[in-house]
DNA sequence: TTGACAGGCAAGTAATAACTTGCCTATGTT
DNA sequence: AACATAGGCAAGTTATTACTTGCCTGTCAA
């Protein structure tokens, strides 16, 4: 899950799918398109995987289609290690 | 910062640090090699560096010692973009 | 049923990161 | 002064990751 945190595409992909659950592949790379990250289908589509793999993104088909949705709960170990964690005060 | 988290030996230098501020390179190293993360010193050197560039580890000097202090606020940035940012309901 | 659209697979290349090796400097001890 | 300890520097190698390329499959609409 670290490892899916440390490239700046796959940051930017979590960012979108924060501001709009829902999207398709190709809706995200428009939209990376948009924000300075241009990669190919093929690039975003390999980050993709490794945010799925990590827990981050979940994904559903309809048809042809391949939504993606956010999933921020493998954030809370980061917080529950080394922020809230024993050794450290509880807020 | 990001890509600082991505490595496993240098998530358990934060774990070291966390249970013990102030720790020396030595000190790092040999209990890393207690926890089955055995690194030359200069592999750990060389984490402590990307740790401190990533804002995650501050250094003191005293006389030929060198000490490590832990610094977990960087990590509050995922906490800010991903869990509590705009979007999300403060918690 | 043909064609456009959404996505998938896999091998190859390019770029980056992690680690090693060998030697160097500074501080403190005897 | 001589030596051990704590750490630093930098080039080279290996390993991993990111990206590209080319082609393939599935879905739907005309």
């Amino acid at each position: 899950m670290f490892k899916a945190l440390a490239d700046p595409t796959r940051r930017a992909l979590l960012d979108e799918l924060l501001d709009r659950d829902g999207q398709t592949l190709f809706e995200l790379c428009a939209r990376l398109a948009g924000h300075g990250f241009g990669s190919t289908r093929q690039a975003v589509s390999q980050h993709l995987d490794v945010l799925v793999d990590a827990g981050l993104v979940s994904t559903r088909r309809q048809g042809r289609y391949k939504f993606h949705d956010l999933n921020t709960s493998p954030l809370n170990a980061i917080v529950e290690r080394w922020l809230t964690g024993p050794g450290k005060d509880q807020q």
